[in-house]
RNA sequence: GGGGGCGUGGCGAAGAUGGUUAUCGCGCCGGCCUGUCAAGCCGGAGACCGCGGGUUCAAGUCCCGUCGCUCCCGCCA
């Protein structure tokens, strides 16, 4: 490599380099030979280069040039001059190097996909050649992006004062929430490790050890169904601090979020964000992680149930259910077929049905108007409709209703178009809920984890109305997306008792599983709190993707598989029987 | 676990109501070409239409099953 070791980049020589010596190392991204001279475009992680091959260049240069295909890799050495026809659309356009000598480092198969920012391979074809995909420039610029973004998030808790601290990736399974990944211990014949799902408790006894501030770049593992914003191991931001309250974390949040748009991105975010209660953000977007770059906001319908004649709505309502209604502005001409598809929708999220009307010049008209004669123009009024408009209607249990009718306003905003792309709207999400109802095992379940301190006033009476509990937990939202998950930790050993009970959680079992992290709590814990921004989804929304996998340098398929390495793989006999495993699965393939 | 979409040369796609040589663009191979930059022009090779079964005189097309990818619900404290 000596010999043709590159003196500069493909992205970098400008019409102020004339007259210079090179030395380039790239890709043969496209090669055109028009038989007395030849182009090549030479790329790199910087840009593209064009080489010029004449009738004047060496005889071993025109023979090489003549040989080259797409891909392979080679060094070219030549003078830099200015083009005889510039090309204003590229960087290095105003140039070309001369080539008077071209040596192929190596060679390249007929590629299965053509290298491209417009590449349209399907997804699985990419993740088997994923080194050919990570070559594109579009790949090139989300890895850099993503890199941007850990260097910005470094950048400023180490400014604010904050310890990068690695935590343990084998630990002890302790199944709450997700499923584990489970490692099998060789030393241990019959125990096993488990990957974290997270550094949750290991964060917290940081603060006991003093480390008042805490943050790492953590990859977690949850062995659950994949999705598009979600894979079975993903990276998150952890953050933890001492002696600080809910709005000390939220502020450091703000601060590092800023500083990373504005550096990865020149994107100047507002802070502070806004706060959205959870139970408001069902009201009025139909999620706990609502789409707020354009409003379309679901109203409640009830006032107007008691004076109709549907009695669907009526003995939802007796019910101690909800109807609630969205105004799908200019929609008035929506087909049978355009309704029912977004009955669909309303449905998918568990709604019996969808019923719609529309806003006429004299008050409503089709569906389900026939049932509200008496008061059209109160209703129109209400709802701030106008002729034209279709008003859609969903009627269930408050959370069923909410969602459902959420899930259609989403999918309205984007048939209509109301989302700017290219924009970001983040929001705090507070005042959650600390306990869930389980109406299968009838009893309360965290609706968070079991270490989220309940809200002041709740704590003198959490045992009374365990339902009205509100937590001193939040989410960061951005775009319709969860960006990121926290809470107040409780640091009191009689709350933590107190709140194992109401879950009905036995302290025997308490004290198998978290038992390291209620000794610790006996030696003096400081008050804490933290956060964990998902890393991933926060490229994926700043790169405007739609899925993870694409700001991942080798992500897995939905299917829990790299096609790559084609992992997970079976292993051989010796190597399981020093594990002291035996497999039961009925099918195994090789 | 459930639902939707997709599967056609190496890649991306077209193939109404079943009908005889399965089409197009890119790539590939051969040739021509002194200024292109998504180069152009001429010629050529390449497909058991994901797999298995069925209906039919006849299936890429219809039916059943199965596999793979993808989106969504459940799940993800």
């Amino acid at each position: 490599m000596e010999d043709h070791k590159r003196t500069t980049h493909c992205g970098a020589l400008r019409a102020g380099d004339e007259g210079s010596r090179v030395t380039l190392n790239g890709w043969v991204h496209r090669n055109r030979d028009h038989g007395g001279v030849h182009f090549i475009d030479l790329r790199d992680r910087y840009g593209i280069t064009q080489i010029v091959i004449g009738e004047d260049a060496p005889e071993a240069a025109r023979t090489t040039a003549a040989s080259l295909k797409f891909e392979y890799c080679v060094a070219v050495t030549g003078k830099v001059s200015k083009r005889l026809t510039p090309n204003p659309k590229v960087p290095t356009g105003e140039i070309e190097v001369l080539a008077d000598s071209i040596t192929v480092l190596s060679t390249c198969d007929v590629l299965p996909f053509m290298i491209d920012d417009k590449c349209d391979a399907k997804e699985d074809l990419r993740m088997k050649y994923r080194y050919l995909d990570l070559r594109s420039s579009s790949m090139q610029r989300k890895l850099e992006l993503r890199h941007k973004t850990t260097f910005a998030v470094r950048e400023y808790l180490n400014a604010q004062g904050f310890l990068e601290i690695e935590t343990p990736t084998l630990i002890k399974s302790t199944p709450e929430g997700a499923r584990d990944f489970v490692v099998p211990a060789r030393l241990h014949p019959g125990k096993f490790f488990a990957l974290p799902q997270s550094p949750q408790l290991f964060k917290q006894i940081l603060m006991v050890g003093g480390c008042d501030k805490y943050y790492q770049i953590a990859r977690c593992y949850r062995d659950e169904d994949a999705r598009g914003d979600r894979q079975l191991e993903f990276t998150q931001i952890d953050m933890e601090m001492s002696f600080v309250s809910k709005d000390d974390i939220f502020s450091v949040t703000e601060g590092m979020m800023a500083h990373i748009f504005s550096s990865a991105l020149g994107y100047e975010l507002p802070v502070p964000f806004r706060r959205i209660p959870y139970h408001e953000a069902l009201n009025r977007f139909g999620s706990d992680k609502p789409e707020l770059r354009f409003d379309m906001e679901l109203v409640s319908f009830d006032a107007f149930v008691p004076g109709c004649s549907f009695q669907v709505f009526k003995s939802v309502l007796d019910g101690g259910g909800t109807v609630k209604a969205l105004v799908a502005k200019g929609c008035g001409e929506y087909s049978r077929k355009q309704i029912s598809d977004l009955e669909e929708v309303a449905k998918t999220y568990g709604a019996k049905g969808l019923a719609w009307m529309k806003v006429t010049d004299d008050g409503l008209d089709g569906g389900v108007s026939k049932f509200f004669t008496d008061q059209p123009q109160d209703i129109i009024k209400s709802l701030n409709a106008a002729p034209g408009d279709l008003v859609l209607l969903v009627a269930d249990q408050w959370q069923t209703a909410c969602t459902a009718a959420g899930a259609v306003r989403l999918r309205l905003g984007k048939d209509l178009s109301l989302i700017q792309p290219g924009t970001f709207s983040f929001a705090w999400i507070i005042d959650f809920p600390l306990f869930e109802w389980n109406a299968e095992e009838e009893k309360w379940d965290p609706a968070h984890h079991m270490f989220t301190m309940p809200q002041k006033p709740y704590l003198s009476s959490l045992e009374e109305k365990p339902g009205e509990v509100l937590a001193d937990m939040y989410d960061l939202v951005c775009n319709g997306y969860e960006l990121a998950s926290g809470s107040i930790r409780v640091h009191d050993p009689e709350i933590q008792k107190r709140i194992f009970s109401i879950v009905g959680f036995d302290p025997e079992e308490a004290k198998k599983r978290f038992g390291f992290l209620l000794e610790a709590f006996k030696y003096g814990p400081p008050p804490h709190g933290g956060i964990a921004p998902g890393l991933d989804r926060l490229v994926m929304i700043m790169a405007g993707e739609e899925s993870i996998r694409e700001v991942i340098a080798f992500p897995k398929n939905t299917n829990g598989i790299s096609p790559m390495e084609d992992s997970p793989s079976v292993i051989d006999e010796a190597q399981l029987k020093e594990l002291h495993l035996a497999v039961t699965a009925e099918k195994m393939e090789e």
